[in-house]
DNA sequence: TCTGGGGTCCTAGGACCC
DNA sequence: TCTGGGGTCCTAGGACCC
């Protein structure tokens, strides 16, 4: 039942947009004197999150010490990462693509999905040429080159916008996918990690033609179901649909940190606590209560402890989850056992009032203080920092302690003990 | 790149219930 | 009491993405 692989013409017309380099190229397109230059954002993290092409050209990656950078490469202009401006071009971005289509998915800040399917008579216009517009239009108002590509399905638009990187437009036909997918390694396909890679490599499978033309109870019977999805769309088989998202509820939140590995249950505990306290704030900021907490330590090997727990009740408040966290600690943590990761995750998400109060006068009425509590706390938080006010179990983590590689966390040491 | 941080979705297996 | 099949729900862990 599942063929295609050889389509004629297009049935159905995915976009798939990708801007280049994109924090850099928004520096470059606020502050022309930067146009030309190799721009490096991420100053503030100390490692390079973006990397303009001229920058790219010289060997500069993303990932790479500003410290190195800067000693091998002085012409290079170091900025800060300024979010806010991101997220305002991003959102420019999407507005101009929606100018030409109504189905759009915010994928990332620099990612896009779109359907075209049914416009070419509206533009009196073909894909390719609708594509081409659209990278006009952005490249015109923002001062910004991206990378378009136009396929049957996400993946296969996905690999069209990969091909010519900066600045580039392809397009990949029903008929021509077995053209592209002939050299393409299986690891670059969309959602083949380096689990599945290995896999095909034991299979005999190395590109992503291969994959495609695999039989289907092969797929089925030495995959799962995501890939077998994958497999569908590189033929040309629409899976995944474009979701017309309003990217404004989160599923779940989370908090976490590495260190070089220890076995200090303390230090261990209190980071836990500290990732509480902030994934927490976070939630209320988002004005968020969650009905699950999942609690994890990754240990030295890079596995993942785990262990949920479903709360009696939304919330969002540290006060009332600290004694679960440390029961659940207990319960994960092997003494004599080294740790690189600690970290919480707060689900099932729901808005804040969303919910009615069943329970007694008396809970419903400590449920209040403790929200005025924590009002008070975070508006305290907002204007002196994360560190400055903490629940006495966290308290540790405010003493110098040696973390990554090396590096020592200093934070100030004033804390309010709390509660 | 030997592996940071924040997300999403899927699955195997156990518990529990006819 | 033993046995078995089947469905559902939940949990811990895995894989992948940007």
């Amino acid at each position: 039942m599942a063929q295609p692989l050889n389509i004629h013409g297009f049935p159905q017309a995915i976009l798939h947009l990708d801007a280049n380099a994109f924090f850099a190229s928004v520096e470059q397109a606020v502050n022309p004197e930067l146009k030309g230059k190799p721009v490096v954002v991420g100053k503030e993290r100390g490692i390079v999150t973006a990397v303009s092409y001229e920058g790219k050209a010289l060997g500069i990656k993303r990932g790479m010490t500003i410290a190195e950078v800067k000693r091998r490469f002085p012409q290079a202009v170091i900025l800060e990462s300024d979010y806010e401006k991101y997220a305002l071009f991003s959102q420019r971005m999407f507005e101009i693509l929606r100018g030409f289509t109504p189905i759009v998915e915010e994928y990332s800040i620099d990612e896009a999905f779109a359907d075209l399917k049914g416009l070419r008579r509206y533009h009196r216009a073909s894909y390719e040429e609708i594509g081409y517009r659209i990278k006009e239009t952005i490249k015109k108002e923002l001062g910004i080159t991206v990378s378009v590509g136009i396929s049957l399905t996400k993946v296969l638009a996905k690999i069209a916008s990969n091909w010519i990187k900066p600045d580039g437009l392809t397009l990949i036909s029903g008929r021509e996918i077995h053209h592209y997918l002939e050299k393409l390694p299986i690891s670059e396909v969309w959602g083949i990690g380096p689990q599945t890679e290995a896999l095909c490599h034991k299979l005999g499978i190395y590109t992503a033609l291969d994959f495609a033309r695999a039989k289907e109870e092969f797929i089925k019977k030495h995959f799962t179901k995501p890939h077998y999805e994958i497999w569908l769309e590189l033929r040309g088989i629409q899976v995944y649909p474009v979701l017309e998202t309003f990217k404004n509820s989160y599923r779940s939140l989370s908090k976490s940190i590495s260190f070089t590995p220890t076995a200090d249950k303390e230090f261990l505990l209190s980071q836990s606590a500290f990732n509480l306290e902030q994934v927490c704030f976070k939630a209320r900021r988002y004005g968020l209560l969650a009905k699950k907490l999942i609690y994890f330590l990754k240990d030295e090997e890079f596995k993942v402890h785990s262990i949920e727990i479903n709360l009696p009740y939304p919330t969002a408040y540290p006060k009332e989850l600290l004694p679960l966290l440390r029961k659940a600690f207990e319960n994960l943590f092997y003494e004599g056992i080294s740790y690189r990761q600690v970290g919480v995750i707060l689900t099932d998400l729901s808005p804040k009032r969303s919910f009615q109060l069943t329970l007694f006068e008396k809970s419903s009425q400590s449920i209040e203080m403790k929200e005025k509590l924590y009002e008070a706390l975070d508006s305290i938080i907002l204007k002196y920092g994360r560190t400055f006010l903490t629940h006495g179990v966290s308290l540790p983590v405010t003493k110098e302690k040696p973390l990554y590689k090396g590096k020592s966390l200093k934070i100030p040491l004033l804390p309010i003990h709390l509660l």
